[in-house]
DNA sequence: GGCGTTATGTACGATTCAGTTAATAATGTG
DNA sequence: CACATTATTAACTGAATCGTACATAACGCC
């Protein structure tokens, strides 16, 4: 009875009798949750064992500990945005075309990807210390300034954006006009209403986001006749 | 010898034999210190009482539980906030002078005290669960939309200002600007290097944020001649 | 100067929770 | 098919930590 059921019965329910790396992203996506949701120190392993198909051993047996599997969920949130994001191709737009795109786009990612925004948040709180101690993410992140170099030269010389513009400040300004309109919407809303939370208050926001990032970079001189 | 001497010596230790509104506030003080460092969960009433110069038992005494004691820090750091926000007196200047000096207020305002900063983060990272639990938060806050309105009235009058300018949106684009800043900077800083975070990238900062709140709302024709 | 109320300290209980132990099943390989 | 390696489970442990019970001191009032 206990072993001569139960191993044709596990074949039948576990689908794929043995799946390590399942298990491993299993694991990994539940985790996403209850971390995004919870922060570090507000996450319970036990909780994220009972929403797995396995058990909480195999989070110890892949992940070593707590932190080793935040860290791991950490890194998986920063992977994923990176994929998108090199999918833009920027090059074939004219330069304020190009722009308007890339806000845009940030935008409307942060907007879809609140669990990205989420541990991107509490590992602030943590001051970023887990992120240092991953090699993993560091890697990347500086294609989206050069990118951005890119389309600011050739705005430039295109005569329609300003001189001593710098595409990292340029990026931190379009990154926290998009980060928080997620990561502050809770506070924000409460303390002023949800006008600019409804769909429509979102895609008002998103198009002066970028109206915003264009007539900053833009020539002064806007040829008040045209 | 249990008595006798104690009281005499406790009288002096104790300064103020008794000092009730003291306990409270030194305990708001370092749970402040503690909450915005660790967050809800993070947090240790333990630690929060080992370095109050009180007990324990006064911290369940005066705030009921840990949540309690959360909420009540959260509207301390949020009734700081609006002490300073009132004196702007915005009034006296002319439309462009009372926006730069909004914006740079908010900044330099959102820069000095991270603690708040943390308090807010950690509270949108609890959906602002415990904010709408409390009454004192909502108050004063919708005055600074109203002086921003004013602003906005004055220099679209004066022919400065664009039409169709939503107050509330300027608020969260200043916000946005201003709380990035400190909320990101340790993952930003990490990704893409602190030349932004030092005191003259944040001079730089200051002064582009207003600069693009400025060109944001400005009237488009910026008389090439003059 | 007794006495009710407010304020404070100490020590303990109860629970939650990260991490482990020990046993066992599946899998592949010589 | 023996056997080493990998994968997996259920039950347990010990520490951390929220909260409380109990004792008691100071203060205000009559």
């Amino acid at each position: 009875m206990k072993q001569g059921a139960a191993t044709t019965e596990n074949k039948q329910a576990r689908q794929a009798k043995r799946d390590p790396e399942g298990v491993r992203r299993d694991i990994l996506a539940v985790a996403m949750e209850e971390f995004s949701q919870n922060g570090l120190s507000g996450a319970r392993i036990d909780e994220i064992a009972a929403r797995t198909r396995t058990s909480k051993r195999m989070i110890y047996y892949y992940f070593g500990d707590k932190e080793g599997l935040y860290q791991r969920v950490l890194e998986e949130a920063y992977a994923k945005v990176r994929d998108g994001e090199s999918e833009l191709e920027l090059e074939g737009l004219d330069p304020v075309a190009a722009l308007v795109k890339l806000c845009r786009y940030t935008f409307d990612h942060h907007r879809c990807n609140p669990s990205f925004i989420r541990m991107v948040m509490i590992e602030n709180i943590h001051h970023g210390r887990h992120m240092q101690l991953s090699e993993n993410i560091r890697g990347l992140n500086r294609l989206a300034i050069e990118a951005l170099e890119a389309v600011l030269k050739r705005g430039q010389e295109a005569g329609l954006f300003r001189e001593g513009l710098d595409p990292l400040e340029l990026h931190w300004q379009i990154s926290a006009l998009s980060f928080f309109n997620v990561s502050n919407a809770a506070t924000f809303s409460f303390l002023f209403g949800d006008a600019l939370f409804t769909p429509d208050g979102q895609e008002t926001l998103s198009g002066h986001v970028a109206d915003m990032v264009l007539r900053y970079v833009r020539v002064e001189h806007g040829r008040p006749g045209a």
